[in-house]
DNA sequence: GATTAGCACTCGCCTAGCGAGAGTGCTAAC
DNA sequence: GTTAGCACTCTCGCTAGGCGAGTGCTAATC
């Protein structure tokens, strides 16, 4: 598996790729003469496809149909080869413009950011949404409702807020609440929810034995808080149905694997946890996970206040438009992560 | 359209739609008298079936292919031939147990109603979610996240908390977020949100007067609450791709509108609000709401102590089960009032 | 030695043609 | 009113043949 091809082998693996991502139909060496400018002949490009396809980087699917990019090909392209497309300002700024038409909420903003990947690269998009384990508490709020149901509301550094009715049977007094609150708020302000499941829960429970009179009650009441806090996150699929539009999708049968991953969310969650931090491109079988080959995924994490807290990104067939799919990804996950940011910021100045 | 058929007609169209809601395929007048033992022979079907056709409830693809159901003929057979499959104490007793497990919180209770659904009936499902302007308010509580930043928390009698992030300018000190809360509390009490909007809005104007000194902030701030919430009605949708598997889809591209239409939320919501309010089988054409012909969606209602707060229903081709469906659907949508309404009493004894 | 032209060959796809099967409508007999 | 029989129609699946695209090889050319 010679790592460098020569310029001509480059050249011509890129134009064929280019030209397959388009066409979806296997690529001749004559329409490459004819089409692109290479100044070579039919002959030629023969010649040098049969060397790429020796060297494992293209394939054919039939004896005498042109040549398509294997997963390695496309490796090589994504890697090597394509000239990412410059988004315009134009593009830059929609993105912009979209993310803040409904910057207020946290839930809204992933919504949104979902459907925007899908109209501008035609693909479906995933969305995990923030990675509440990461996140930061900054305040918890109890709210009676009723004698035995109250509203426990746990605010968190991204904005995010979770909410939780909990049932109590032994019933506590509003003063009794307004003093739970206040030590959870002493003791929890600036701790990652990550960190809160045991190791504070004594401390707290020490303090609390303090005020023996409600002592069982908190705990109990901490403890349900807690432990269902930050098991919300979420993967968004939107524009599920986007595949269905691609060409290679036309045997519908092949891709009911697919379908069906697309209806599992802890598939794809297990499937966008794999790809925390940075920009990722995951070709064909370099997904193993479930029915996922013929499938290529491209995703970004974004952050808060460089703190990775989510992963946005597209599906699509291995034939992906990489070049103009990674900048929009990339892009629209830079973007997240500012607005994000200062939505933060502001919370918490 | 003669609204009556002998009975022997009725069988005859019973029997066809039964036999082609199994096999989707055109059924024949021999098939019919081989496989159902009507004591009469292809020809007199033969006939009947002509007659049927000629009532309009029954349709011929092409000549000497067998018939299937018209529109019309499924209305006739939804109406008034199908027997209601009961549905077993152990599959009434599943629906429980699902929605048991996540009874604590509302949304999480819609969602898996959608995706039981999807599981018993092997059709997408939609949900449209509570419809918080026929709920209720409760109770609002506004916390302080930064200078500048107010989350407000509105709580419905459903159990339904909506939040949102307020960013505010002039600064507002605790003592008139209390007393703003206070004032609020005190009047919205009990009203539905859909009646907040301007009557009341006057009225708590006047009385913020009174209190001069955060007069224009308390007014921008509650008009930026009620502005916002009751805006957060959703439609989900779940396993969209189980239509897939049913045989009259694999002409994939004659569904393209219908899934485009599955994708768009506004049209999802405008088709289920239609419907709120009792049980609805709207069949084929019935649905003139784009791309929708050859579907059929059936629908319940479901509630809160009564009141209707939102919608469930499955999504089909014509030939959907309905005789199986009918039942899941309302059972379903009947279980969750129940689960809802106790919900809700807790939190309002 | 690299490039190219030419040519025979392979293979998938499209179309036409054919036969089988299923279902119908009609007619005549029961 | 019901049924048997029959001719007719239409779809579907199969096969064969022609077409086109593309290849690999060889020999000629630069």
């Amino acid at each position: 598996m010679a790592s460098e091809l020569d310029p001509r082998k480059k050249k011509i693996l890129k134009v064929i790729t280019d030209d397959y991502i388009v066409s979806a139909e296997p690529v001749g060496s004559r329409t490459i003469a004819r089409r692109y400018d290479l100044g070579l002949s039919p002959a030629t490009i023969r010649n040098e496809m049969a060397d790429l396809e020796e060297g494992g980087y293209l394939e054919q699917p039939h004896t005498s149909a042109g040549r398509i990019p294997s997963d390695q090909g496309y490796r090589y392209y994504v890697d090597a080869l394509m000239s990412l497309q410059q988004l315009s300002e134009k593009e830059i700024e929609r993105i912009h413009q979209e993310l803040d038409r409904h910057r207020q909420q946290l839930e809204s903003i992933i919504h949104q950011t979902s459907k925007l990947l899908v109209q501008m690269t035609r693909y479906p998009s995933l969305v995990l949404s923030p990675h509440s384990e990461d996140a930061v508490f900054r305040h918890i709020q109890l709210v009676r409702l009723s004698d035995t149901a109250i509203l426990a509301l746990v605010v968190t550094d991204s904005g995010h807020v979770e909410n939780k009715v909990i049932e109590f049977e032994g019933g506590i007094s509003d003063a009794e609440l307004d003093r739970i609150s206040l030590i959870l708020n002493e003791k929890l302000r600036g701790i990652r929810l990550k960190d809160l499941r045991s190791s504070l829960l004594s401390e707290i429970r020490s303090e609390l034995i303090a005020h023996q009179d409600f002592y069982n009650e908190a705990i109990q009441l901490l403890t349900r808080v807690i432990g269902t806090t930050g098991t919300k996150e979420r993967v968004y699929i939107d524009g599920a149905t986007k595949i269905l539009e691609q060409p290679e999708f036309s045997e519908l049968h092949k891709f009911k694997p697919l379908m069906d991953a697309l209806d599992e969310e802890e598939r794809l969650y297990k499937l966008l946890s794999e790809n925390i931090g940075g920009t990722f491109v995951k070709i064909g079988s370099e997904n193993k996970s479930l029915g996922l080959s013929g499938c290529s995924i491209v995703t970004a994490s974004y952050e808060i206040a460089g703190r990775t807290v989510g992963v946005i990104g597209v599906l699509g067939p291995t034939r992906m438009d990489y070049a103009k799919v990674l900048p929009i990804v990339e892009n629209t996950a830079a973007i997240l992560s500012e607005l994000l940011t200062q939505m933060s910021r502001r919370c918490s100045k």
